[in-house]
DNA sequence: GTTCTTGCAAAGGATTTGCATCCTC
DNA sequence: GAGGATGCAAATCCTTTGCAAGAAC
């Protein structure tokens, strides 16, 4: 990690009240280097290639406080467990019902009209999360 | 249940390959008077007013076999555990960041223009489920 | 009768927790 | 040094599975 990229680190854990610890730096940036929808298993892997003592319960943990502190996301997906967003461009998600892969398709790409503010009913609406659930392109051709 | 009701649950089997037991009959009852999005828990909660011999683990199976026959859908939310979608118009989620709540919307009040057919990528879209995330009305007094 | 279902208890996977030790601030 | 963070193991929650007994077709 580049001395840019250290000091951004700290300022964020500063702006978290979060302590800037070694584990912590290493997931961060493990976190960084990946793409999709990594689940705490697959961060712990190759955290552990860096700090083998790392325990699991270590990522499960920082993956909240990362969470909760808005540096990263949790993907909503029809999926049981917790995936960690990377894509950090407003986007939504290709859900294949038939291989269950999730790709993701840029916001403007999908070109829905969501307005944000006051619904209805008065809920203050701030983001929109979208699964498209259908058939990616290699299982319509399979099902020819 | 009406004779009626007790018919199409019969038809609804038949479709589906599935035997009418008792207890599917019950479970597929219960759920047809529930609202929102009940967790297995609370379905077993009420099947067992009526069987109380029933076995959790026969409630978790019938309801994954209703939802891959398509009698019921699964919710995706941002939430760790299996839900029932009981609403059965196309409608999505409003998601309250704050006390973690879910209400409905129809999808016609919520007004996206979501389309159909075929995505840049070759991806066949077929469903949108669409989660609102933002602040409902209560939380947004709480937070004055 | 054969096949599908049930109920039970045990197993499994994912995640959290308690606690002693260790590291930042 | 004080408080937060880590590592470990045990615990918990949600869900699935194996199997013998029972019900549907």
């Amino acid at each position: 990690m580049s001395a840019q990229e250290i000091k951004e680190f700290r300022e964020l854990c500063e702006r978290a009240g979060l302590a800037a610890t070694h584990q912590r730096q290493v997931i961060y940036e493990v976190l960084k280097n990946m793409h999709g929808h990594p689940s705490p298993e697959e961060v712990y892997a190759r955290v552990k290639r860096r700090i083998p003592s790392i325990s699991l319960a270590t990522v499960y943990k920082n993956l909240h406080l990362f969470i909760e502190s808005g540096v990263f996301r949790e993907v909503s997906l029809h999926h049981g467990s917790l995936r960690v967003e990377i894509n950090h461009k407003p986007h939504h998600h290709l859900v294949c019902t038939s291989c269950k892969s999730i790709s993701d398709i840029d916001a403007e790409a999908l070109g829905l009209a969501t307005q944000y503010g006051k619904l209805p009913g008065g809920f203050l609406a701030q983001r929109f999360a979208v699964d498209v659930l259908g058939l990616c392109a290699d299982c319509q051709k399979k099902a020819d």
